[in-house]
RNA sequence: GGCGAGGUAGCAAAGUGGUAAUGCACUGGUCUGCAAAACCGGUAUGCGCGGGUUCAAUUCCCGCCCUCGCCUCCA
């Protein structure tokens, strides 16, 4: 099977995921930042890096999938004395929830998820070895940093270069933190944080005192730990593209020498109603929040699917009806193909679904992918085919909802809902009144029985009675 | 200011140098006592604006406008 076509943010050109070694192929993801309940943004990110991993499976290619868990950082710190807690049992509370939201997603788990605390030493041992490579320098306070004019592809990813000849505000702004005194260059970053009375408890040692690793170092000390000094593609939302992924490159490959990522991928941000996310203008969503207005976690994945990976997508509550009905749609089609080919589907070759693999394959072009699936289904006449077609169309469905991460919801109609003694009782006695072509006193009871949301379906034999 | 992404129907969103997928919503028909469900149809002479190249541009080129992101620790 030919092998996905993916956006190099390098090279700014589409390349084949063709494993190095010939055989899996190895990524790493840059996980999340444990201090609260991660919000739809960030999922759309690790929801995109899931399709990618599915695509590539489907394909053919096993993979391996390192993502890290930060739980440590200003953040986790600060939110954990807040709350009264340790580091530990804080990050490891929001550590469970972000599992918890992960599965309802469908995300598969990475088969590696490191934390930063659990890696220190790694950390340490790298940073001693760019000291000793002339990359980086200890601060008289106890941190360290990194010398960013001592790499001089620094820049490459973001096109960055020159960086000190176009100072921006922000930049001016950080120079008078008391922080960056002892740096030598405004634009040398912290491998190593000298220990600071609002750490807390919260310091581990080091050959130049007590602190805390530097964010950017955990990733690459992680990287190197799991996929060595070379591997496949690296991936995270498109905000990390400068600094962090910068950075990692800059430490790595000071520090080895290989040339780390060999692909990057970067996914666009999440976008609500029209603007961008912010607590401030209350528009940030989690799971929970959405779950609360009676979104399943299916639908808030199709939401965040069903926009191309590298495009700003806009998430409105009328975009998860969309997804809802569009699920149901699938489901019933599904169903359809189930009355034919009644086997469990086995979901290994896309079949009558072809060009919408293609198009999958092409860049996850996920909404393309979609669009060819429905395509098909409106021209599959079910009626009309062989067990046999019915059989290649269904597998081929689940091919595709496979690698989409797509289940389908119970079909809304037939949910099992139990209903009420009484409403049966009512629906009976318009079921009668119908019988007897009374139709005033069977369409008064009909709206008495949807005011209180249930619906009636009829048939000729009878009827049946759903939840609205 | 620099770098990057994007502006396609009411909403969302693909795509292409030759006359605009798909989902939702809306709407016509079949069915039904009427509905619902289901099924069969319809809905952008138009793809931010202005030029240019071309037999032909939404698709290429130039200029402009607007939105969003990043410019030191935000997916």
């Amino acid at each position: 099977m030919p092998a996905l076509k993916l956006h190099d943010t390098l090279t700014r050109t589409d390349r084949e995921t063709t494993p190095l070694d010939g055989k899996t192929l190895r990524f790493y993801c840059c996980g999340p930042t444990v201090y609260g309940p991660a919000h739809i943004g960030n999922f759309r990110t690790f929801v995109a890096q899931d399709v990618m991993r599915r695509v590539v499976e489907a394909s053919g290619t096993p993979t391996l999938h390192v993502r890290n868990i930060t739980d440590v950082d200003d953040k986790t710190i600060r939110d954990s004395q807040k709350a009264g807690q340790s580091l530990t049992s804080f990050t490891q509370g929001w550590t469970q929830k972000f599992h918890t939201d992960c599965a309802a997603l469908n995300l598969l788990p990475p088969h590696i998820e490191p934390s930063a605390v659990a890696h220190i030493t790694q950390q340490v041992a790298m940073i001693e070895k760019l000291i000793a490579g002339g990359h980086a320098y200890a601060a008289p306070d106890g941190s360290v940093y990194f010398r960013v004019s001592s790499f001089k592809d620094y820049g490459r990813l973001s096109h960055l270069e020159d960086r000190e000849l176009r100072l921006g505000a922000s930049e001016a702004a950080s120079a008078t933190d008391s922080d960056e005194y002892t740096k030598d260059s405004l634009t040398d970053f912290a491998l190593w944080k000298a220990r600071k009375p609002e750490d807390g408890e919260n310091f581990w040692p080091s050959p130049w005192g007590e602190g805390r690793p530097g964010w950017h170092l955990e990733c690459s000390a992680m990287i190197l730990e799991y996929l060595g000094e070379d591997f496949d593609l690296h991936s995270g939302g498109v905000d990390l593209i400068f600094p962090h992924h910068e950075n990692e490159i800059a430490q790595s490959c000071c520090s080895t020498h290989g040339h780390f990522a060999h692909h990057w991928m970067h996914v666009a941000h999440l976008m609500v109603d029209g603007g961008k996310m912010s607590k401030s203008i209350g528009n940030l969503y989690t799971l929970e929040d959405l779950a609360q207005r009676g979104y399943s976690a299916v639908e808030v994945r199709y939401v965040l699917i069903s926009g191309h990976y590298r495009a700003p997508l806009n998430f409105t509550m009328h975009s998860l009806d969309s997804a809802r009905q569009a699920l149901q749609k699938l489901a019933k089609a599904d169903k359809a193909l189930a009355a034919l080919s009644p086997a469990l589907p086995e979901a290994k070759s896309a079949g009558p679904f072809e060009k919408a693999w293609e198009t999958l394959l092409n860049d996850l072009n996920v909404p393309g992918a979609i669009g060819a699936v429905f395509a098909v289904l409106n021209k599959l006449k079910p009626a009309a085919l062989s067990a046999e077609e019915a059989t290649a169309a269904r597998n081929g469905l689940h091919f595709m909802l496979q690698a989409l991460g797509l289940t389908l919801p119970a079909i809304a109609d037939e949910a099992a809902t139990d209903v009420p003694a009484e409403i049966q009782a009512l629906a009976q006695q318009r079921w009668d009144a119908k019988q007897a072509k009374d139709w005033a006193a069977a369409d008064t009871l009909r709206k008495e029985l949807e005011a209180a949301g249930w619906l009636i379906k009829d048939s000729k034999e009878g009827f049946t009675v759903v939840a609205k």
